[in-house]
RNA sequence: GCCCGGGUGGCGGAAUGGUAGACGCAGCGGACUUAAAAUCCGUUGACCGUACGGUCGUGUGGGUUCGAGUCCCACCCCGGGCACCA
């Protein structure tokens, strides 16, 4: 028997084993409940996986294994999400084709995640990049598209000029592209895009039944941006029109214009002194008409400015307020009286009309605009205490010039003044009685809108899933029929991306050239699809990976479906959840699933960061944005003196050459430590510090294990389990029972709520327990062989989601003839793990005292009676007279005295 | 600015309102060894005290409670997300 974990002797062993046996084979038995736990689908890289990565997938493996020994049919798969812009700009780069790139690329995650024993169902496997998968993508999309759900469309989209291709609106971070890092410029160009939008209000709605942390949560409500509010419509009194009978008494009568604006606010009407619209808005032709050359020319020149704007520069933070007074009027349905029109950037075209009313008392950014272009500030709320002693100010001295402040009062619980017969009202009295008028009114009504822009998805790139769409000769869109999907991507020799956005495919005649339905000549769509287009339903597809005839069979979808539990990071909080949340309520709504929700349970893991050498700028040198130190090159460390260098915790990237690939980890450390390592040294959404004393702390524990059990194992009886339930159990007997149970409840219950550090502290606790207690014990008697018996099975079974290498070597070497994927998780017994003594806390006061050795069972009189006898509590109630004692059975006493 | 997280020993971190610091790392002392490594045993929040023991202590300030790391209020700091969305 080994008395050390020595990884070098066995782990290749069991590994090969295990594939051998193909013991991760998906069960799919009767009688049996499921679980499907799923990872994030990878994209493999060609760095391979780093030891942060390994941070995903391990607990889900923890997770998945336990579920299985607990007798779960376990849905454990694994694919590649191989389409896409990061595999072929890769391959751009490499001068290769990206096909076999990614198999090899893929090749490399599978080896490694076999090697950190991960227990997936390799059988399963597909690429999205897979003709047999993206047929059915494609299928998907005809769904969507017969379903209204996908349309193209000539709109203003993001180009970004490094990957030659469009982005959709969460892949833009501040103005620039996530991915390239670009800044992205405006393009109109025919589009495909899918209506989310359609679907927000269900978005938002059926997240409330989800259990995913709240943050991730609260991030989707408010990518998704529901506001309530009021959209009225004001007439416009344009420039130059006679504003009432000329002085023939003659009336020029015109055709009345009016624009629509939606406001939350309906409340703050009253204060509406000007009204602004975005400079892409319609109105501002008809306005320009009836304008002098003068005004025509200066907002020609503004629209001219606003569109050569990015919107980064747009929105830069702090931006003064830019606009021009368009000399049209609107006016105010509350006051009657005619407000001037501006147009002004602060104002976008792409959300609720593209125009505003402007209250400028209440709103910073109105206000702002108001003080630049010297208009009127009217307040219709009455300030409160804490506002006008912000300002150091009177209430009357507010009303009468709010204009000298410069933070606006923003309120919804104040009262209204200046606002007429609603005078007097709170906000939300006025809000609902001011909606109610607008709308008997008859020119507006109570509106829902939100910020959620529709999904664009089609992408100028080679290197994606084809759309499959073939047009005629007037340009007419129509379906590929169903029998002839895939629509395959063509192989080429140049698939580089150009500046023009057209796709490369748009060159290749050959393919391009096809034959509608009906026989006529047509060409094919060129564009592809986005790679989130290809990861928004193959949990859909793990379900039933084979299936030639269909997406899936509705009955596998039906009993895997929903994930139980979906594990990766945060950063896909609003792009690939949501995605995949809206393709799951569309297949829904067609009858094709019937989960409404592809993901009950989301957890989100921490990222490993590694600490990382950095240096101040030199002479000439300068720092990037954000930057507070140069990145030194690990092999360039001894160039330098030790305090030139600080250090600091980065996130593992190639990019940072501050990675640790597992197969380093596991050739210096062995694969159970690296699992056991990561699963211990923090909770399981916060970040881990990598450290190889943290690492050798798990080579140690696992040497304990392996010494421990070759102590015990002169005492193994593998037959235990058949009398022992029948045995009296006492003293240390009892005992060796009571920390065997114990570690069993709390492992079973740690890994249930993903507390994995608490999971592997307790085994800790327990061997260190065991061990104390082997100490004492001289010759076991029958009894004490069973209990230790029992110690060891649960032990070695405990341990083997987490550390399964090692417990399948101990297991063997015990006798065990199978490995222990394939027995049973051990079940506590309550009563057993029951503690037959306390130990007691005494608090006078509420500050602890003494502490006393009693019977778990004590009563609480007898509880009271030791605690007020001890000595030590007498010292500190001595010349007090005792007012109350509080009596926690089980736990302690507290002596109120004075 | 708004929305989420989070502040506990030298470090990573434990603690259904009930003995703060489990477990591990690092440190210190010892055993084994010619020696070192490895391993094992002991010890380790701060301060006062020879000791029994005492005082303080979970970002800050208040509050609720017999009792607060945990609940409530205000504030400070750190990390993440969103941001001229009317």
């Amino acid at each position: 028997m080994h008395d050390r974990y020595e990884p070098a002797l066995f782990e290749q062993k069991w590994r090969d084993r295990w594939k051998e046996q193909d013991l991760f084979r998906t069960r799919e038995e009767d009688g049996r409940e499921k679980f499907y736990g799923l990872d994030f689908f990878p994209y493999p890289s060609g760095a391979g996986l780093s030891v942060g990565h390994c941070r995903n997938y391990i607990p889900t493996d923890v997770l998945c294994r336990m579920k299985y020994m607990q007798g779960f049919n376990v849905l454990h798969p694994m694919g590649f999400d191989a389409f896409g812009l990061p595999a072929e700009n890769e391959a751009i780069k490499n001068k290769i084709h990206p096909a076999p790139m990614i198999d090899k690329y893929a090749g490399t995650y599978q080896r490694q995640m076999e090697l950190i024993g991960i227990s997936y169902d390799w059988s399963r496997e597909f690429k999205s990049s897979d003709p047999s998968y993206y047929k059915w993508t494609q299928w998907i999309f005809k769904l969507l598209y017969d379903r209204g759900l996908a349309e193209r469309k000539m709109i203003e989209v993001n180009w970004d000029p490094i990957d030659k291709t469009v982005l959709a609106a969460e892949e833009i971070i501040g103005g620039r592209a996530e991915r390239s890092g670009a800044l992205v410029e405006k393009k109109l160009i025919p589009q495909w895009i899918f209506k989310i939008t359609n679907y927000a209000q269900q978005l938002i709605d059926d997240l409330d039944e989800l259990d995913w942390p709240e943050g991730i949560k609260q991030q989707q409500r408010n990518w998704i941006g529901r506001s309530e509010g009021v959209e009225f419509e004001m007439k416009v009194v344009l420039p130059g029109a006679a504003s009432g009978p000329d002085e023939n008494g003659f009336e020029v009568i015109e055709k009345p214009h009016t624009f629509r604006v939606f406001t939350t606010r309906i409340d703050t009407i009253f204060g509406m002194t000007f009204c602004v619209l975005a400079p892409e808005h319609p109105l501002i032709a008809e306005i320009k008409k009836h304008s002098n050359d003068a005004k025509k020319a200066e907002i020609d020149e503004y629209q001219g400015k606003a569109k050569a704007l990015s919107d980064i520069d747009r929105q830069a933070e702090g931006r003064e307020k830019t606009g021009v007074d368009t000399g049209a009027h609107a006016i105010n349905p509350a006051t009657g009286k005619k407000v001037p029109i501006f147009i002004a950037d602060y104002v976008m075209m792409g959300y609720g009309t593209g125009a505003i009313m402007a209250v400028p008392a209440h709103d910073q950014r109105d206000f702002d605009f108001a003080v630049k272009f010297g208009l009127d500030v009217v307040p219709v709320f009455k300030p409160d205490t804490a506002y006008l002693s912000e300002n150091n100010t009177s209430e009357a001295d507010y009303l009468a010039d709010p204009k000298q402040f410069k933070k606006v009062f923003e309120t919804k619980d104040g009262i209204l003044v200046n606002s007429g017969e609603y005078s007097g009202m709170g906000y939300a009295e006025g809000s609902a009685a001011m909606a109610e008028w607008i709308v008997a009114l008859g020119i507006g009504e109570k509106k829902v809108n939100y910020k959620l822009r529709d999904w664009l998805i089609s992408r100028q790139r080679y290197w994606g899933c084809p759309i499959p769409i073939i047009y005629d000769k007037e340009g007419n869109p129509e379906t590929v029929i169903d029998d002839l999907l895939p629509v395959e991507l063509p192989d080429v020799d140049n698939y580089e991306p150009s500046d023009d956005g057209s796709s490369p495919l748009s060159r290749i005649t050959d393919w391009v050239n096809t034959t509608t339905r009906d026989g006529a000549l047509g060409h094919r769509e060129t564009d592809t699809l986005g790679g989130f287009a290809c990861s928004s339903w193959y949990f859909l597809r793990f379900c039933d990976p084979h299936n030639e005839q269909k997406a899936w069979d509705p009955e596998r979808v039906k009993y895997w479906m929903p994930v139980d539990c979906y594990v990766g990071g945060a950063e896909h909080a609003v792009m690939h959840l949501l995605y995949a949340r809206f393709w799951t309520k569309v297949l829904y709504d067609a009858g094709l699933v019937d989960v409404k929700e592809p993901f009950a349970r989301l957890m989100n893991q921490g990222q490993v960061l590694a600490q990382t050498p950095y240096r101040q700028p030199k002479d000439g040198e300068s720092l990037g944005v954000g930057e507070d130190g140069i990145l030194v090159a690990f092999k360039d460390v001894p160039n330098y003196q030790p305090d030139e260098l600080t250090y600091k915790w980065v996130r593992m990237s190639k990019s940072k050459g501050n990675v640790v690939t597992p197969d380093e980890a596991v050739e210096q450390f062995g694969a159970d430590a690296l699992r056991v390592y990561e699963l211990f040294v923090a909770p399981f959404e916060q970040a881990v510090q990598w450290s190889n004393d943290g690492m050798q702390g798990a080579v140690r524990f696992l040497s304990r294990v392996f010494r421990l059990v070759s102590d015990m194992s002169t005492h193994w009886d593998e037959s235990w389990k058949l009398s022992i339930n029948a045995t009296a159990m006492e003293g240390k007997a009892k005992d060796i029972r009571r920390i065997t149970h114990k570690l069993i409840r709390k492992a079973t219950e740690d890994i249930e709520r993903f507390a994995f550090n608490t999971y592997i502290s307790a085994t800790m606790t327990a061997v260190n327990d065991y061990n104390d207690l082997l100490k004492s014990l001289g010759e076991p008697n029958p009894s004490e062989r069973l209990a230790l018996s029992e110690a060891i099975q649960s032990l070695v079974l405990v341990l083997s989601p987490a550390a399964p290498h090692t417990s399948d070597e101990i297991w063997e070497q015990l006798g065990g003839q199978d490995s222990t994927y394939h027995l049973d998780w051990p079940k506590f017994q309550a009563e057993l793990a029951q503690d037959d003594t306390i130990t007691m806390a005494i608090q006078v006061n509420g500050k602890l005292r003494d502490t006393l050795e009693m019977p778990a069972d004590a009563s609480q009189e007898a509880m009271q009676e030791a605690a007020l006898s001890s000595e030590r509590v007498k010292v500190h109630t001595e010349g007090k007279t005792v007012r109350k004692v509080i009596v926690i059975p089980g736990k302690l006493v507290n002596i109120v005295a004075n």
